[in-house]
DNA sequence: ATAAACATACAGGCGGCATGCATGCAAGAA
DNA sequence: TTCTTGCATGCATGCCGCCTGTATGTTTAT
């Protein structure tokens, strides 16, 4: 059978004028919000009309999704690369909760995942970008700390749910200029103690 | 000197309409969203014109920052209420979360307070809103427990800031369908796990 | 009479869609 | 091989309905 039936003609321009629009949307959503901020303005950055905005994109929703995506994949890779590194899962864990904070050190990154994100696709499908791919190895670090200290009856899903919101909360705070080191050091409190029995 | 210079003529029919529209923007904002209602909607469910909306409030966010408010107050009168009760610090502090994660679960409290506020006011004026009435009771408690089990090095500050976050959090989750005895539970955890040294 | 409380009318702007044009790819004919 | 025909993709332009905020007019209470 073949492959590629329509190998898409001038792929290479449309993902440039995709990305375009993403990088342009982007910006301007960090500076102005997502309400405050309108489709001729992202157009006239990116250099193109809004007839090519919605020829890309279903709606001003979608293209907001797009930017949010990349914002959440680029997150997650930041956290699985710096877990990915330390093999035991306590370690894996602590590792995993520093690049996280510092990953949402880059300038947007709150405002995009945690303040606009919720409101305008809803906390439902938010959750699944950023949380499902953050909370994974949080979760895992849980599970064996909880069995190596022997709580074996902890509700650990509901943990690994609210220590997740703590960490956005650190984050935002972070970026809202509190000092670093010592909303990491309340985080690894809460985690720590989050496993005693 | 007389007080009430101008007597303000027809106190009671301002506040009345004053209440219908805010009454009114409540409930649609809590179906469709702040951004997914009009204005011409809320003025026809509170029966009268977009120029009694624009003769109270400034424009659509100040109606909106009314129903924040009166929500808000709400939650900060039944935390403080179940706290005032229990005098030991640690009671109270018990009795402050149980009674937050009840009062958010009255039906649009965590879209408007938690989901739509931050987007709409910024998560700074939602802040000073909601936690700061709300943390009050936690970082009292938190403090006395400190106190009371020696750990006098810990960020109470931070500490306070993330346990709200987790709040908010356990209150959504919550609301979506959670079960609220194992929320309830991993608060409590979180808690008790923050002071210890 | 005077000022507040509201209603009405208007202006500017935005989001989404429909239409129209241009460009490139594919395939058959010469 | 080259040319041309057919067509889908990529994008620009114009339009419509709606919404927000303001300015102006009207009623009502004091």
């Amino acid at each position: 059978m073949q492959e590629r039936l329509r190998p898409r003609p001038n792929r290479e321009r449309s993902d440039a004028t995709r990305a375009a629009l993403v990088a342009a949307a982007r910006a301007l959503f960090v500076e102005k919000g997502y309400a405050g901020t309108s489709t001729p303005e992202i157009v006239a950055a990116a250099g193109v009309t809004r007839g090519a905005l919605y020829h890309h994109f279903e709606d001003k929703r979608a293209l907001f999704r797009a930017v949010a995506n990349q914002e959440a994949i680029a997150v997650a890779d930041a956290i699985e690369t710096a877990a990915a590194a330390d093999s035991p899962a306590g370690d894996a864990m602590l590792a995993g909760s520093v690049a996280y904070l510092e990953a949402m050190t880059v300038p947007g990154r709150t405002r995009l995942l945690l303040t606009d994100g919720p409101a305008v696709l809803g906390a439902a499908e938010v959750s699944d970008l950023d949380d499902a791919n953050a909370a994974r190895t949080l979760r895992e670090g849980l599970e064996a700390a909880a069995a190596e200290s022997g709580a074996s009856d902890l509700p650990i899903q509901a943990l690994v749910v609210l220590l997740s919101a703590a960490f956005d909360r650190a984050a935002i705070a972070i970026e809202a200029g509190g000092n670093p080191a010592e909303f990491k050091a309340a985080m690894q409190q809460l985690i720590r103690a989050a496993t005693i029995a």
